[in-house]
DNA sequence: CTGACTGCAAAATGTTTGCAGATTC
DNA sequence: GAATCTGCAAACATTTTGCAGTCAG
């Protein structure tokens, strides 16, 4: 832990953003217990494991590390938001299971490609975007089992 | 007007909502003053054409319009959600201005394609989805001027 | 006449803010 | 020591709800 530790403070750091025991464990916090986490989980998690962290810190935080670039925001279609720790890994979407909840990765670049093709069409300069598939995931079209969703 | 007003009743009717004078107006408003707009623009142009309707009445019968098909309900990556009348147009997605929150429409049969391809893959059953571009749009590309959204 | 619809005001949700004191650099 | 954090509680924006009265079918 005290290795990862580390790493989260120089993450930190190498932002630009001021080293706090608030700030160590919400980002570590953030990226060891979860793949996606909506912010009432994490503050849910956190309590839970005795780290006291205001809700204001929360969100301040979670805004923070979000414009550093050390997690991504997604909205669901639903006016829920949720988190996802970057580190290093690509740019990727999300097919979301009106099932159970779970949130499933994929990439493509051709429709990145494509969408890039419509964008000069428009004279629209792009600068990041969402593409997000509803549905239902495989094993929820077999065993039909609303099983309650865990979203990490 | 006459005959737009009975039109709406019939829409109304054949999607089996009773037909009231808030719905007739709610509907007819949507649909003659706006391409995409958000529940709070609705409102003040009604209030503004002296049609009094309250609030909640407003957010319960955008929920069953879109619900019944004559609206579609979209969200904006920073927690806004906008409308807009469906009247049998196509299906389309968005690219929003964040200079001046203008949205433009878009439609690419490749990407659409690209996605039912990639959900085979993954043996998820698409049902919806959403594409969103964020980025700035020729306008304020050119100008710079920041204009004020008018998003209608 | 009955169930559905409406307005009102209060509640709920999820997030943000002002402030005073603590902390980082 | 200055600028930046933090916790708290209050504020916020948006949407939803309970209730009693009204209206459509």
């Amino acid at each position: 832990m005290g290795r990862l530790e580390e790493s989260y403070e120089e993450r930190l750091k190498e932002r630009g953003l001021r080293v706090t025991r608030e700030r160590r464990m919400i980002l570590s916090h953030a990226c060891e217990h979860f793949g996606h986490f909506y912010a009432h989980e994490l503050l849910e998690s956190l309590d839970r494991h005795g780290f006291r962290v205001s809700r204001a810190t929360v969100y301040r935080t979670l805004a923070h590390l979000v414009e550093k670039g050390l997690l991504r925001r997604h909205e669901l279609g639903d006016r829920k938001t949720f988190y996802e720790p970057v580190l290093g890994r690509e740019h990727h979407e999300h097919m979301v299971c009106v099932c159970c909840g779970k949130i499933l990765e994929f990439i493509q670049d051709e429709i990145e490609r494509l969408q890039d093709q419509v964008c000069r069409q428009h004279g629209f300069r792009p600068l990041s975007h969402t593409l997000q598939i509803q549905g239902i995931c495989r094993t929820c079209r077999r065993g039909g089992r609303g099983e309650i969703a865990s979203h990490g």
